[in-house]
DNA sequence: ATCTATGTTAGAATTATTCCAATTAAATTT
DNA sequence: AAATTTAATTGGAATAATTCTAACATAGAT
């Protein structure tokens, strides 16, 4: 693993908030000077090949990195704010239903955040 | 419903192949001569938003659409086939684990489908 | 028949991401 | 340690998907 890799690799480790390529691009220029955009995203995708880490498609909007420890997410419907939450496996069930291997399974639930719900007076 | 809203409607309801903007647009077109692919995403979003479709947001490739009657997608990682499966609505448990109220979720699963296992001979 | 609101068109603009050629850095051989 | 080979990074152009905007057309209301 080259050094931007790695320092890529720990900043999402290091992270809750589930960073984009650009602030993962504009952190890693900040704290270690010269780097460019395709850098991060050569190395993003390196690393979610390897399976280092792993990509959050989002709806209109850019990707997010994560660690892969294995979670789900719960995407605000108003803020777009992303939370983690651990459920158990389900892919014994998943795989009972389907009598077929399943390599990996994506889970996002739309909900409204805590602090939105406030707001809305919710 | 305006007439290409409600035409694209059909296209995704009579349709299996979960088609994206540029196969809908191509189909409107020689359908139905003269349209626009501007028209054609207005009106997906339009269609997405009032909730009779919903859209399939994919990794590494253009969105998808397909029709809201509620089930969960298999995505083949070597060719990108997605079908269709239907499993019982998990929304109870998720919010029992959650403590909190879901909108909705989106289940997807990496598989290899039935043709590409034959092709790589498993 | 005219006015108004809404939908559609055409094409430019934007955004996220990838590609490619040139350069730099790192690793390996001499 | 210098020279050679290999791999990583840079910068900038290219691409692809989607959205925006302004002009135009259509349909319904007056």
């Amino acid at each position: 693993m080259t050094k931007n890799a790695e320092l890529i690799y720990n900043i999402i480790c290091n992270s809750t908030s589930h960073p984009t390529a650009e602030e993962i691009y504009l952190r890693l220029k900040s704290e270690h000077g010269r780097v460019v955009l395709a850098t991060v995203y050569n190395n993003l995708n390196y690393l979610c090949e390897g399976g280092y880490i792993r990509k959050i498609v989002m709806e209109n909007a850019p990707d997010r990195y994560d660690k892969t420890i294995r979670h789900d997410h719960l995407i605000c419907r108003e803020c777009g704010a992303i939370a983690d939450f651990y459920m158990d496996d389900i892919t014994d069930i998943l795989e009972a239903k389907l009598g077929s291997h399943i390599l990996s399974y994506d889970l996002k639930c739309s909900y409204i955040c805590p602090e939105c719900r406030k707001k809305l007076g919710m």
